[in-house]
DNA sequence: ATGCATGAGCT
DNA sequence: GCTCATGCATA
């Protein structure tokens, strides 16, 4: 029962191109000492030249996040930490079970069971609709805009499971100072095996961002030492929190859309740093990012609110000195006639609701598991492993309701 | 504001 | 094939 959301095969190529074999600065050190960060570089946040990947600077931080919790729940295709799930003891089930053949079977029958508001799993899918199939999700209610619940556009199950990784995740932490007890529980996670001294991270006004702007040209990497704070993770969360909510005030004080943060970013010339989308903007206002990409991007965005602040303060001396000089010439040029637009699937909630339900099982299926999902919701393999890869990273955003401050 | 997607760098 | 940062398209 899905008349499958037509996913206009964009699937053109998902083939790795060549990669660049950075030095890989930092992957080789225990957790016990998680400065990490060869100091290396804030290689392209955002640069305009389309999408871009995790640079060295986030690499290390990641690496370091990464190896941090590898202790207690890194995953592994084998281990069993699928039975840290959320139904932890009083729910679970076994992912082998007694006859190889039925293995499968069990678990999409699982998983189709879970479906059913009325099994035991109210709590996990108090979804209210019914629909099915093609875009279901017509307006109105569902999860999205104005939502300001905790964990926007989650179902409870996503909540839960945060909730739960949290628990499971609490044994044996090095010894972590009381931040971590009133932290969210992503930062719980990040901040287990983490060095914690604190530190100016900051590092606001950077030297190339004066108010001026000509054109440089070529810097596409910059050993800006000064600018990337070699111990990410020590960042506060709370300050993030802080930061972002001064962030949005001040930005929308001055009448600037995330949009146009995300251009002028580039204005800015800091090395490395390109223009950024208006979602990823809204991400990090909202704190929906890794902590690590937002440790990355606030200095980046102070910098810029620096500027813009700078800016419009000039501006209304020059109001005030009554020198009309408005110069605000826009030379915008385009000349894109060739544009495929890429389109996007649109995954019905009841096929949805069938994937978190096997989420909830495991939340890293083998290929042939993530097959037979693809083949039971008609869904491209493709679409069903994407999801699975949207949802792992969706756990690991932050998230905090706007009201709770420490 | 957020769902689905891409791509780099890794394993 | 995974993670992570990020973006297009859209609800």
């Amino acid at each position: 029962m899905l008349t499958s959301a037509s996913p206009v095969e964009q699937s053109s190529s998902i083939i790795p191109t060549s990669k660049l074999s950075f030095p890989n600065t930092s992957t080789s050190f225990t957790s016990s000492q998680a400065t990490t960060s060869t100091n290396s570089n804030l290689n392209g946040i955002g640069t305009n030249t389309g999408r871009h990947s995790p640079s060295n600077f986030y690499r290390a931080a990641a690496v370091a996040a990464a190896n941090s919790e590898s202790n207690n729940r890194r995953y592994m295709p084998g281990t069993p930490w699928s039975k840290s799930n959320c139904f932890g003891d009083s729910f679970k089930f076994e992912p082998n079970s007694f006859f190889g053949s039925t293995i499968d079977d069990n678990f999409l029958r699982q998983a189709e069971a879970l479906t059913k508001p009325e099994s035991s799993s109210s709590l996990y899918y108090p979804s209210p609709f019914a629909c099915s199939s093609g875009t279901a999700t017509v307006s109105s209610s569902s999860s999205s805009s104005s939502s300001t619940a905790i964990y926007p556009g989650s179902s409870a199950m996503e909540s839960y499971l945060l909730s739960e990784q949290n628990q499971h995740n609490h044994h044996h932490h090095n010894h972590h100072s009381q931040i971590t007890s009133e932290l969210h529980p992503f930062y719980q996670q990040q901040y287990a095996a983490v060095a914690h001294h604190h530190a100016a991270a900051a590092a606001g006004v950077l030297p190339g961002m004066v108010v001026g702007m000509h054109h440089h040209s070529v810097h596409q990497h910059g050993f800006v030492a000064g600018l990337v704070p070699s111990h990410e993770l020590d960042v506060d969360p709370r300050e993030l929190e802080a930061f972002a909510e001064r962030f949005k005030q001040r930005r929308i004080k001055l009448g600037i859309t995330q949009a146009d943060v995300g251009q002028q970013l580039s204005k800015l010339k800091m090395p490395g740093v390109g223009s950024l989308s208006q979602s990823t903007i809204c991400r990090f206002e909202s704190l929906t990012l890794s902590h690590n990409n937002m440790v990355a991007l606030k200095p980046v965005l102070q910098s810029w609110l620096e500027f813009a602040e700078a800016e419009m303060r000039q501006r209304k001396k020059d109001e005030m000195n009554g020198s009309i000089g408005g110069s605000s010439g826009h030379g915008s040029s385009n000349g894109s006639l060739i544009d495929k637009k890429r389109k996007r699937t649109s995954i019905a909630a009841q096929e949805k609701r069938f994937l978190e339900s096997c989420f909830i099982q495991q939340q890293r299926p083998s290929g042939e598991r993530i097959a037979q999902i693809a083949d039971k919701l008609d869904l491209k393999k493709n679409v069903v492993r994407v999801w699975f890869c949207n949802q792992r990273q969706k756990n690991k955003r932050l998230r905090f309701a706007a009201g709770q401050s420490s």
